[in-house]
DNA sequence: CTGATATTTGACCTCTGATTCAAGAATATC
DNA sequence: GATATTCTTGAATCAGAGGTCAAATATCAG
């Protein structure tokens, strides 16, 4: 069947560009430091509109949290199935995250940590998915090492699993410490992390 | 040369006490969280009187940063320093800072680690302040590392220092997961950052 | 007692945040 | 065209934030 034209005034924006522009805001000056004022502005529409479209703030973070939620799975995935060894894929993976944060003109970390903090704490709701997220990248991790266990790579008497929490968590302390340290302070543990747990 | 009454009235509060109530709202509710009149109220004063002594939220921040600094390290020193071998010390230093957390009737995780990720970015004082506080960490970390290398404790090969700056970056991540996830999934991630750096 | 000095207080002020809304604009159906 | 439906917008609303201030209070020095 085909779709004929909604009754009403069109949509004058894409809601997912929109959400694409919130998350930036949200990522850069966190939940409670975004105004409705400057989201609006970010996604080139009125404030009306956002709450036309979105319900309210928390919604419209949501669905934000959710996109980055994606995107984030999706660089994990590409970065993990490159080439090399279970260790340097490791280790490309981590690089790529401390270096894409100095990279940028803010250093705003990581959406899931800053959310984590600021309101995993209070929202229920928030800390599930965020939880959900972690456990994404916990299982794409896990997986790579599980595959470089069965390839040999790596020590079979490791733990894939334990491993891969564990460096989830390391990452989280990663992005912390990219807010008072500089890059080659962060480097220098993200090498001790993969030797650490690779061996030398 | 004995000191006089000031003149004029004399204060009906003591600073430090103050100060110490404001780190609790702000350990709770974050620097932006955190409102005069919700301050003043702690310390059992009057906004008025909160401005008059300490200038500014910012400058009163400042020093509630610095009373954390304080208590910490003493935390810190007493933990590392109890008996028992260098891997029982740091696993008790890590674990006792998760229980302490989880025991709380809300997870507010580390004052230095919620600063950083709230102000780290903006603020290059705070974020300067936290770093001292931090290395101080490292220091001490160090230290018993150090101490475990030349009493066989931990292979002669062991770098104190990196190790050391690794444990704090994890710590920092088990912060933040804590947030997320319950106490037992932490406290195995604990384990696994113990086994990984000292061995089974 | 009379200043002089310091502290305390809540009322007050200004600004911004999150949200709602009435009016207008663009499209569909009939 | 008339009407229904949906989207757009900035003004309006209400609350709360951060900060200031004048008046009241408590101590000093002379």
């Amino acid at each position: 069947m085909s779709y004929r034209q909604a009754m009403g005034r069109p949509k004058q924006f894409d809601e997912d560009t929109a959400i694409a522009q919130a998350m930036q805001v949200f990522w850069t000056n966190g939940y409670a430091g975004s105004s409705p004022a400057e989201l609006a502005e970010a996604a080139g529409i009125g404030k009306g509109s956002l709450y036309h479209a979105f319900g309210s703030k928390r919604e419209l973070f949501g669905r934000a949290l959710d996109a980055y939620d994606r995107t984030g799975a999706e660089l994990i995935e590409e970065l993990l199935s490159g080439p090399g060894s279970t260790k340097e894929c490791v280790r490309t993976y981590m690089t790529t995250l401390v270096d894409t944060d100095f990279d940028a003109p803010v250093r705003r970390g990581c959406l899931a940590v800053n959310t984590a903090l600021e309101l995993g704490g209070r929202d229920a709701d928030v800390a599930l998915a965020v939880r959900r997220l972690t456990d994404r990248g916990v299982d794409l991790l896990a997986a790579r090492i599980e595959r470089g266990r069965l390839e040999g790579d790596v020590p079979a008497s490791m733990d894939a699993g334990a491993q891969a929490r564990f460096l989830v968590a390391a990452m989280a302390g990663l992005r912390v410490m990219a807010r008072t340290y500089d890059r080659d302070a962060v480097l220098k543990v993200v090498d001790t992390t993969i030797t650490t747990v690779f061996g030398a």
